[in-house]
DNA sequence: GTTAGCACTCTCAACTCCTAAGTGCTAACG
DNA sequence: CGTTAGCACTTAGGAGTTGAGAGTGCTAAC
């Protein structure tokens, strides 16, 4: 069957309608406030056959009607109304970004305070993939006591890990002759390729390769995502919502947001291609919660990946805010990393 | 008014019982289970006259009796019987710290997931504060685009921070250097004595004084407690606790966990002397949330600091469990520590 | 296709009633 | 004087009832 026009106005309606006031629509307050051309009766009619259809459901008799997560996707394709932001918000956007944010994680922070601070929803942050980020620098920092700290730094962010062993005898200069020839084997190289170093190349370093030996299988044992990756920001922004006055949302919301395990599965399933992705109670994915929806941006700029972001809460959650506040905050972050090129272009043509 | 062996003894068992049950505790049941030998009504002349002195109140006229917080604290300090877990936890602690921890940032998860499994309430921890932790090397490796980043290595851990701009026109070459006159002139400092460097003794430093200035400002900018230093584990753990049925307290709850601030103050205070700590409810410390207990242990080994770690939880806690928990979870890893020197002795002696 | 009218369903809050639990007090007892 | 039995009193909480209010579906007429 094929919706007419009618049919959409209302859906719309009661879909603005509930994302507003968390109150099941009745066909009378649609007759009155927005369509006054026409009764109750007619909307009802019209309900019905949309409930036929789908797009509504109704938790008793008569409990007016409540949109099923088909209807809310058809209303972020087809019926949602476009606006930006309000001044405020946008000033507040910038502002947050506008002092040095020095390194990605803290980058990765800061997002997501932004992003839970402007929708009222909990916020998840994931950095990007260090895995295809290029090794810019890497070295052994010995911390005398038998071992060394592998220290691997990319163009946006430090990888600690791996306290490493070395080699008995070896002294601090030898220690730092190895560094400085593993800087100039993977240096340019991103982390995945990194990792396949081949075991013949090993071989060629002589003295140094049991300590490259251990170096690569430190590189081996990166794995993604590793908690740290993982930032959360205002759950308790969840008690903003109706639906949580009700314990047992708490509860399962609390139990998804305690592991960042889950949440990074939520948040960073097949985003590589996706600008913005909409998961709607649990047919969409089995990792997002029933009863929860999860939207979420993969931002880059530069070129360069900067991580993906999104918010969760209720399903009757305000799609228009969170997707507009999830574009303006990608827009920012262009910016900013245009802006920086700039700076620097600028100081080198000084 | 002194208070009477059997005085003490019934508010023993209103307390183990409450801390079971959650069930206030009536005069009949005190005399059918625990006191044989007197009946109910003698039984209700004691309580009235605990309620008198402070250590038992009602929720209303029949509803048994509840401690007080003041009476939490007399039976942690003389009521509470002693006894030490269970074979089965005591594994568990074991083989949770069997395996190689690396640097404490994994330990202090570790350590903060452990207590927060065995007990069932959420834990916090904190890791040890870096200032009073001596360098053992600090290099500052170039990322390729005018910057480098500063890393410090303690015994236990990396610190990282700061990307530093480095002047126009220094070579790879050159920054290597400087890299190592920072080394040679902090190693083995503490980090607090590290930012008190004189003005004059940069200055000495020639070519590389712009540089030396950018790490010593880097240096002073670290303060405590930073948000990645404090960890959260079994937030999901309060449901098993009933007065989180009520979502006022998961409310209040979230919260004060949802701050990593604000988890700093409750347990990072004045904790350098005191080896367990108990807090119950704001009485005792404004920070603490009203109608919540914290417990708290800060660990050394080997003379080194390892942090404190602590559960946050509703004032009926187990203390007795978690106390126990508590003093297990420090001599593992007192255990852990001594072993770590020992293996290395071992080595060198080989 | 639209509408008015009406019977029907369901929730929710208020009210009453009742029971179970526990206390405080008093008077008697050893 | 401490202990005890007995009893009146208080309160929470559950069950049942009622009435109002909201909303729907259906039917018949326009």
């Amino acid at each position: 069957m094929k919706m007419s026009d009618r049919k959409k106005k209302i859906l719309q309606i009661v879909v603005d309608e509930y994302i507003n006031t968390a109150v099941p629509v009745s066909s009378k307050s649609i007759a009155e406030k927005h369509l006054t051309d026409v009764s109750s009766a007619t909307v009802r009619n019209e309900l019905a056959s949309l409930e036929e259809l789908g797009y509504l459901t109704q938790f008793h008799t008569s409990g007016g009607r409540v949109p099923s997560p088909q209807a809310y996707r058809f209303y972020i394709e087809e019926l949602m109304e476009k606006g930006n932001l309000s001044e405020k918000d946008l000033d507040y956007i910038e502002k947050a970004f506008s002092d040095k944010s020095n390194d990605v994680e803290h980058l990765v922070k800061s997002v997501s305070r932004v992003i839970s601070e402007l929708t009222d929803y909990t916020s998840v942050g994931i950095g990007p993939n260090p895995d295809e980020e290029r090794i810019r620098n890497i070295a052994l920092l010995s911390c005398g006591d038998g071992r060394a700290l592998l220290v691997i730094v990319t163009g946006t962010r430090i990888l600690r890990d791996s306290f490493i062993d070395i080699p008995e005898g070896m002294s601090g200069e030898e220690l730092e002759n190895a560094s400085r020839v593993i800087a100039k084997l993977f240096s340019g190289k991103a982390l995945s390729e990194a990792k396949d170093v081949e075991e013949e190349v090993l071989s060629e370093f002589g003295q140094y390769r049991q300590v490259m030996h251990e170096v690569v299988d430190a590189l081996k044992s990166y794995s993604r995502p590793r908690d740290e990756d993982v930032v959360l920001s205002g759950a308790d922004k969840i008690f903003k919502h109706p639906e949580y006055e009700d314990i047992e949302n708490v509860k399962n919301f609390l139990t998804v947001i305690s592991s960042k395990d889950k949440l990074a599965e939520i948040i960073g399933d097949d985003n590589d291609e996706i600008q913005i992705s909409v998961k709607i109670g649990s047919c969409d994915d089995k990792e997002v919660p029933e009863d929860c929806s999860v939207v979420t941006a993969t931002y880059s700029a530069g070129g360069k990946n900067l991580g993906t972001y999104g918010v969760i809460g209720p399903i009757r959650m305000d799609y228009h805010k969170v997707i507009t506040v999830l574009e303006n905050v990608g827009k920012a972050l262009e910016g900013i990393v245009g802006n920086k090129n700039k700076d620097k272009k600028d100081k080198k043509d000084e």
